[in-house]
DNA sequence: ATTTGTGAACGCATTCACAGCT
DNA sequence: AGCTGTGAATGCGTTCACAAAT
């Protein structure tokens, strides 16, 4: 019954947000849909239609406030209160993902990494986050009001880790593993997909290469 | 004058690559558009119509031969080739890419990373590649036939990577920074934008939490 | 004069449904 | 009988264009 808000839109009311604290940051005090779209490669309508499920933020013939407009996408997005994150899988990847600054600002928190490695259980990140054992999966997500989770272990482990997420009560999943898990409705799971995104860039330089068969046109 | 294939066919396509190898390895001779779609959660004519951009490798009524259809479409996303690949920034991210499994198997190469760091030029990741100076992008790319780059350094000094890797004649770009760099024509960049995908999972959150303001239809 | 908010038009990708092979 | 390949239909997001507001 609510408004049904198109996915592509949520990712964009991030970049507006990005651009909107940029121009906080540089002491603009109004903007414009033209504005903030050129700075995010849009269309100015866009920009506009992607607020316009949210309510009226602007003055016709004026603009946005700014400061305004940043605080209302930030509560659009839920950034206006604290998010505790787990990660899950404390390798290469995962130790990244948790120093990494974006997952550690504007509301975000890194709470601790899990791992099955003994090695690693006991340590810390740089930024301070410790690598604990995965069996307290469960006690964290509960201690911690835990809702977000990062999955950064191998293909094979993903899908145990995901059912186990969810049973636990995580509701929105960010999948590094090169798998795409089924979850339960109300659940919502990002892919992000690193070798696809190569290959698929692959893709380009393939097509201009002709790939040595070149049958077209007589 | 070529058929134009659209991006999420070209994404697709390293999925089916992912599955068609899983299944060769499996010792699975013959395969059909509904096995592929099921493994991927996709519909079964999606499978087909991709495929189709490139001609037809089923045969009716029988279905696709596993080894055959993985060749072909390594072949189409051109990945019967070797692919140096530089990564610029030698962060806590772009080492974690540099060792990422996913990038020195299946044609791709991380030839080396590129930081301004004096503590870091001269080591090597996990895997072997070699940190250098930046100053060596144009001589690296030119040396190993470099077409593909990894960006993961500080979002404001992103731009001017992207114009230095286009200017040495870099093709593809996966791009790591919160920036949307402009290219010119011919350049593909696909943005990974992380702090974007965690965000826009917080939008499912803020949404069920009804935010604070609940006035709808009286 | 300027810029928002929005219904209408457009374009594109996904899905359907069936004819065509094996 | 079974599965592919594909034109037709559908659905959805983007862009246009203009009325409304300051």
């Amino acid at each position: 019954m609510e408004r049904q808000v198109p996915e592509p839109t949520t990712r964009r009311l991030s970049l507006y947000l990005r651009v909107l604290a940029d121009m906080e940051a540089g002491e603009v005090e109004t903007t414009s849909s033209e504005q903030i779209a050129r700075r995010c490669n849009l269309n100015p309508a866009q920009v506009r239609k992607d607020l316009a499920h949210f309510g009226g933020f602007g003055i016709r013939g004026v603009g946005y406030d700014v400061a305004g407009l940043r605080q209302a996408v930030a509560g659009i997005l839920g950034l206006d209160r604290e998010r505790p994150v787990l990660i899950v899988g404390a390798g290469n990847l995962g130790s990244a993902l948790a120093d990494y600054p974006g997952f550690n600002t504007g509301g975000f928190r890194i709470v601790a990494l899990l791992d099955i490695d003994p090695a690693k259980i006991g340590t810390r990140t740089r930024r301070g986050a410790p690598v604990c054992p995965l069996e307290q999966l469960e006690d964290l997500v509960a201690k911690h009001g835990v809702e977000m989770a990062i999955i950064a272990v191998p293909a094979p482990a993903a899908p145990e880790v995901v059912d186990r997420l969810v049973a636990a009560g995580i509701r929105t999943v960010l999948n590094f593993a090169p798998v795409r898990p089924v979850v339960p409705d109300g659940v919502h799971v990002r892919h992000v997909d690193l070798k696809v995104e190569l290959e698929s860039l692959s893709f380009f330089l393939a097509e201009d290469e002709g790939d040595g068969e070149e049958e077209e046109d007589a």
